[in-house]
DNA sequence: GGACCTGGGTGACTCAGGTCACAGACGCCC
DNA sequence: GGGCGTCTGTGACCTGAGTCACCCAGGTCC
């Protein structure tokens, strides 16, 4: 859509505060011609494995979570992208001799505003901005080692239990969807599960997990106690 | 040793061409003041976890190898870093709120050249060399993606005999230090090295695997075939 | 109120990978 | 040439995780 819109700056801003670094010219009018706006549903494949790169992509609102899939339906997550943040995934192959490597999709509905490769190239020359983005780059990459190592290392209760943390205390997800982003299956997560209630650690329900007790939960995604899950917690 | 050094730009220019592309007095200038060498033998840590980072480095010969470490002496190595590219690791922790989440080493005699952080930032304002950083960074992150579901989804078999390809029919390792590239212990990589041995692949000798048939490791790493190492390969 | 679908629960079985505890092999240095 | 350290080989054993097969609960749709 290239008409001009006077919101799209002041819904970015908030949100991508070095925005405020651009020379407003340059910001205005990229803006108005080489960005277009998206609106997505819930669920939908923004970009798929081997696809070439649209542009640079800046989230409003909703999220995206970029995933890897391997063979017989199993997949593991890379990442999630919110508002404010921008998907290195898609910004990497705008450079990138490769394509995509990855695929990703909205989890919720989501608004998002795709700027043309040139046009970043533009913004990337104004240092501020440059920062930001080596920053973003510089985030991914540390949560990419980490996955990796915590993928080598970590057993699958202490990575699900990092998972059910940090989400507030009732989470509405399917044990299928945590098995995606564990990079496992149902019937482990539902077993783990089981075993953290019996811990009384959660309380299950169908699509829901509300977390009774995060210290416990954050005592084994911490790893220091080889099997927490054996003692039922201290005071059970 | 901030004395001009006539000879470095020079030895840099072939192996990152970028630096063709920036103003000639820019470059030996900041390569003369912003700028120091460093000449290390192997086995020497170059960063730690944790540490800050000092600068922009980049290879004039040798390897880095950047791995992360768990308990228990495991580590899994992230990537290695050769002439013509550049450590993203420390890059990242330039910008990066966070400090450095892994370790680095060099393999063998090591020489690079440090950028300072302003330095670099001057650099980086100009786009071809803007280009260069965001490829590397694009690769680093595909292949961490690509190490991450290697991880998840391959058995050690097909990992490992993916990293004994591509490094010259005869490789001069010991079994422990596949074993930390491969995020796994020194009897597991025994084991199936002698596997390998009894499919008449490779020969193993003291500190030395001798590949004989490339095209049946390149198989088992593809990972087509679920148990290829139980056929004993179709000639035998 | 039955058909049907999605999500959850469970037990039996298998297997890759890790642990432990050795033993042999090779090279090096006095 | 004997001692010592590093590297390799191997067997017994354990366990986390995946697979398979099935059942059950709860909604929704006719």
């Amino acid at each position: 859509m290239p008409f001009a819109d006077p919101s799209l700056a002041e819904r970015l801003l908030p949100l991508y505060p070095v925005l405020a670094d651009l020379p407003p010219a340059l910001r205005d009018e990229t803006l108005a011609q080489q960005a277009h706006r998206l609106t997505l549903p819930a669920g939908q494949p923004l970009f798929n494995e081997g696809a070439p790169c649209q542009g640079f992509p800046m989230l409003l609102s909703g999220e995206v979570r970029v995933a890897r899939g391997a063979p017989q339906g199993r997949s593991l997550e890379l990442y999630r992208v919110g508002p404010g943040e921008l998907c290195v995934a898609s910004t990497a192959c705008l450079f990138g001799r490769s394509l995509l490597t990855a695929h990703g999709h909205t989890t919720v509905a989501t608004e998002l505003v795709v700027l043309s490769p040139t046009a970043f190239d533009r913004w990337t020359a104004v240092e501020a901005f440059r920062r930001f983005v080596f920053g973003m780059f510089a985030d991914r990459l540390a949560d990419l080692m980490s996955l990796a190592e915590a993928v080598a290392f970590q057993r699958l209760d202490q990575r699900l239990a990092g998972c059910l943390l940090g989400h507030g205390a009732v989470l509405h997800v399917t044990h299928q969807s945590l098995a995606d982003e564990l990079g496992t299956v149902r019937e482990i997560v539902t077993r783990l599960l089981k075993r953290f209630e019996q811990s009384g650690w959660v309380i299950l329900a169908r699509e829901r997990v509300t977390v009774l007790d995060a210290p416990a939960l954050r005592a084994l995604a911490a790893g220091s106690s080889p099997n927490a899950a054996s003692r039922p917690s201290p005071q059970a």
